[in-house]
DNA sequence: TCTTGACTTAGACAATGTCCAATGTAGGAT
DNA sequence: ATCCTACATTGGACATTGTCTAAGTCAAGA
């Protein structure tokens, strides 16, 4: 994730301690923190860090595409930094956890053209949901 | 829609006249208000009608798979009353507006068996996200 | 028509996110 | 090395969306 920093700073982004710590939370594979959860995590390396710069933060590295939104249920966004490799998420309906999944085939190809109703088409997700095996056995 | 009706009051639901203004607002195609939004529709109809009893009301309808409840931003949640006709959508990055669209090929079908990691995968949702054409004509 | 348990209500509360004015600071300029 | 200043951060108020509860109301069966 340190090349992340240094890729943003060659895009004029100012460095400070709290924009790193907050990249250094989102380091890792399937991280999806929700903001309140980095907030939480950023707290214990930098105790003084206010909510909204995690918010600001989040927005920001979403804005410079190095970052995805995620929003599975209604409730809160989460933040996947895995923002380079396409892939679609699969959902616990039960306990909530987030499984990056590749597919097999471009869902773009799936939506027909007459089915575009003019619609100039720039992304896709998809979200399966289904009972992961650690709830399963539990129930 | 006023068949919904009767089919609820099948299943021991106590027809109110609260939730009979709410299932009108939901009647039509292509329908996806908020929360919020049937509360001022029914609002016109029933001025007394609390916010209370329209989520509940939602809620209910959800539950008894009468209609969809849809996430597509971080926003409040949307109502689909065309919950008997499989269907994807597509929804404007600007303006937010969602149509329904159909696919060609079922979503579940690209996700390959190994990249299910024993999941019992229950539901799939497709999100296609763009310009429609009325905001790209305004742009 | 009476009764009763389900429904509705208003408003407090909770969770998530946004905004702003005051303050602090990274990094280029000197 | 120090200074400047535009940009970043802060804390707290506010906004939006949704949930909960206690008290009152009513649909529909007896």
């Amino acid at each position: 994730m340190s090349d992340l920093l240094e890729r943003l700073r060659g895009r004029g982004w100012r460095l400070t301690a709290q924009r790193r710590v907050v990249a250094e939370v989102l380091d890792g594979d399937h991280v999806h923190y929700t903001a309140d959860e980095v907030h939480a995590k950023a707290t214990e390396r930098l105790p003084e860090i206010s909510r909204a710069t995690v918010y600001n933060t989040l927005g920001e590295l979403v804005s410079l595409g190095e970052v995805l939104e995620v929003s599975t249920d209604g409730r809160a966004k989460r933040y996947d930094p895995n923002a380079h490799h396409d892939h679609q998420h699969l959902v616990c309906s039960r306990c909530g956890t987030i499984r990056d999944v590749h597919l097999d085939s471009d869902p773009l190809a799936a939506l027909p053209v007459p089915e575009r109703f003019g619609f100039q088409v720039s992304e896709v997700s998809v979200t399966y949901r289904g009972i992961c095996p650690n709830c399963h056995s539990h129930s």
